[in-house]
DNA sequence: CGCTTTTGACCCGCGC
DNA sequence: GCGCGGGTCAAAAGCG
């Protein structure tokens, strides 16, 4: 089970950290995405326009619904004049979000102070202006709770619009028949999405000559398709991009089983690590195009740093599925703006190594070639962090479809899957009266709630130790690294570091 | 004998 | 243009 609910955590967490907080309190570029879902509603048929659609809560349940009351038209007018103050400001920096303006105008007190200031000046009674403060106080509670419930609501639909949307990025690249090229790094393009296509190059890898490689690999087949070239595809169409996926695991064991089979391909000194990198590729179907880098940290030898590239083309066992499950929907989430332009990917990284607490050690790397986020498993699990490395890709227009392993191998899989809302321990619904309850720091309230919450460390406790544990040699034959070379690790690794790579 | 690992060489991109 | 570093290849060696 706990390979079931790893994902799932994560994909959400990762959900709520890259697109639901960034989009509603970063910056303006931020808000231009979400304005974007929610004012699409077309881009999902199969979305409930009502879960969508955009919403002025100020029209519903403005203060001129309550101009029959005890405040004065001039309170209302101030009220307005106030609210409008803040629209324009909004829109003279390019925000659409009205959940910005919500929060801003939340603060209804101001309201009630000018009321109190106008009935005074008025020389009223002062019990009758008790009275009438009273009144007024009542309304504005009332009109907060209805602040709240359309809140709750917009909440809500973001949140099922949000998870609709990854469903469609996944599906979205199987049904595409473009293939985007990098014009800068042919070779890097060594991963399409749809599984018939990556048979069909990997067929033509087992005998090319290492200078045909990179052909076979992407490159020349997908250049002979201009037509769909990165260049010229808007950068808001731009699938997904090339990403990484990144875990680190604190581990005594020599080597960390992921559940599939690798073969040992290369071996090279990495500057700045006395440790040597390897290079797995995997050997559970002839050319699947996954590959792995394993290197232990040079900071602290005992955490394994594991990278995975690439996409099964291949079913994945149930072990395997978990973690390629997990780094899919970590690079799902990580790519889910892949739109952005290098200073949003940039600004996020700030965004959200100083929001989220977990994340604190955030970093942009310049020498990534590609987005890269990083599962810090090292820390106990109430402190799982998620380190978020995002890295604005070396070539603006390298991107391509996101080839998420539950797609391509047809598995049980979760990620995109309807049984990613069956999800019991944790689901979004679970989450809005957290969300609402103090927008400001919603990360931090979610990521501390998903961290606290005892299933999700004993789910992600289990799941780790199901994929470290496993000492060499001791496979059980439930493991299918057993058949493996590679698993039973790199010699020159006298510990496990392992990094995942995914994209 | 077949498979895997080792390891030096090669290719490529990038920065200077 | 050159050097550096990352990534990959492939022949040789090792192992069961």
């Amino acid at each position: 089970m706990p390979t079931l609910t790893i994902p799932i955590y994560f994909f959400f967490l990762f959900s709520l950290c890259i697109s639901i907080s960034p989009n509603t309190y970063m910056d303006n570029r931020h808000h231009h995405r979400e304005f974007t879902f929610l004012s699409s509603a077309h881009f999902l048929d199969h979305i409930d326009p009502p879960s969508i659609k955009e919403m002025d809560f100020f029209s519903t349940s403005s203060p001129r619904d309550h101009k029959n009351n005890t405040s004065s038209r001039d309170t209302n007018d101030d009220h307005y004049q106030n609210r409008d103050d803040q629209h324009d400001t909004h829109d003279r920096h390019g925000s659409p979000t009205r959940v910005i303006d919500h929060r801003v105008n939340t603060g209804l007190n101001l309201t009630c102070a000018s009321a109190g200031v106008t009935k005074a000046e008025n020389g009223e009674n002062p019990e009758t202006e008790l009275s009438s403060l009273e009144s007024e106080l009542l309304r504005l509670q009332e009109e907060n709770n209805k602040l709240r419930n359309v809140l709750d609501h917009i909440t809500k639909s973001y949140t099922q619009l949000q998870a609709q949307l990854f469903i469609a990025l996944q599906n979205l690249p199987q049904n595409m028949e473009t293939k985007i090229v990098d014009p800068g790094t042919s070779r890097k393009l060594d991963v399409v999405n749809d599984a018939s296509v990556s048979d069909e190059k990997t067929d033509q890898d087992v005998s090319v000559s290492r200078s045909n490689n990179a052909e076979s690999w992407g490159s020349s087949k997908l250049e002979e398709q201009p037509k769909t070239t990165a260049e010229q595809l808007p950068a808001d169409q731009i699938p997904l991009r090339k990403a990484r996926v990144s875990v680190r695991a604190r581990s005594e064991a020599p080597m960390i089983s992921d559940g599939c089979q690798w073969r040992k391909y290369g071996q090279k000194m990495a500057k700045g690590n006395p440790c040597p990198r390897a290079y797995y590729r995997c050997t559970m179907a002839v050319g699947c195009p996954v590959r792995k880098q394993v290197q232990r940290s040079a900071d602290d030898k005992t955490v394994l740093i594991t990278s995975y590239e690439g996409n099964h083309n291949h079913p994945l066992p149930p072990a395997a599925t978990a973690m390629a499950n997990t780094t899919s929907a970590a690079a799902a989430m990580l790519l889910s703006g892949s739109a952005a332009s290098k200073e949003s990917l940039t600004n996020s990284a700030g965004y959200y190594s100083s929001t989220i607490p977990y994340a604190s050690m955030a970093t942009l790397s310049a020498s990534a070639p590609f987005p890269t986020i990083t599962l810090d498993l090292t820390q106990n699990p109430n402190n799982a962090a998620m380190q978020l490395h995002r890295v604005p890709p070396g070539h603006g227009g390298a991107t391509f479809p996101l080839p998420l392993h539950a797609a391509a191998s047809g598995g049980p899989h979760l990620l995109g899957h309807p049984l990613f809302f069956q999800q019991k321990l944790l689901p979004p619904q679970a989450l809005m009266p957290l969300l609402q309850r103090q927008p400001s720091s919603m990360v931090e309230t979610v990521s501390a709630a998903i961290a606290s919450d005892p299933n999700f460390t004993a789910a992600l406790a289990a799941a780790i130790s199901s994929i470290i544990g496993v000492p060499r040699g001791g496979n059980d034959g439930n493991n299918n690294n057993s058949g493996s070379g590679a698993i039973p690790g790199s010699p020159q690794l006298p510990q496990s570091c392992t990094t995942f790579s995914t994209n």
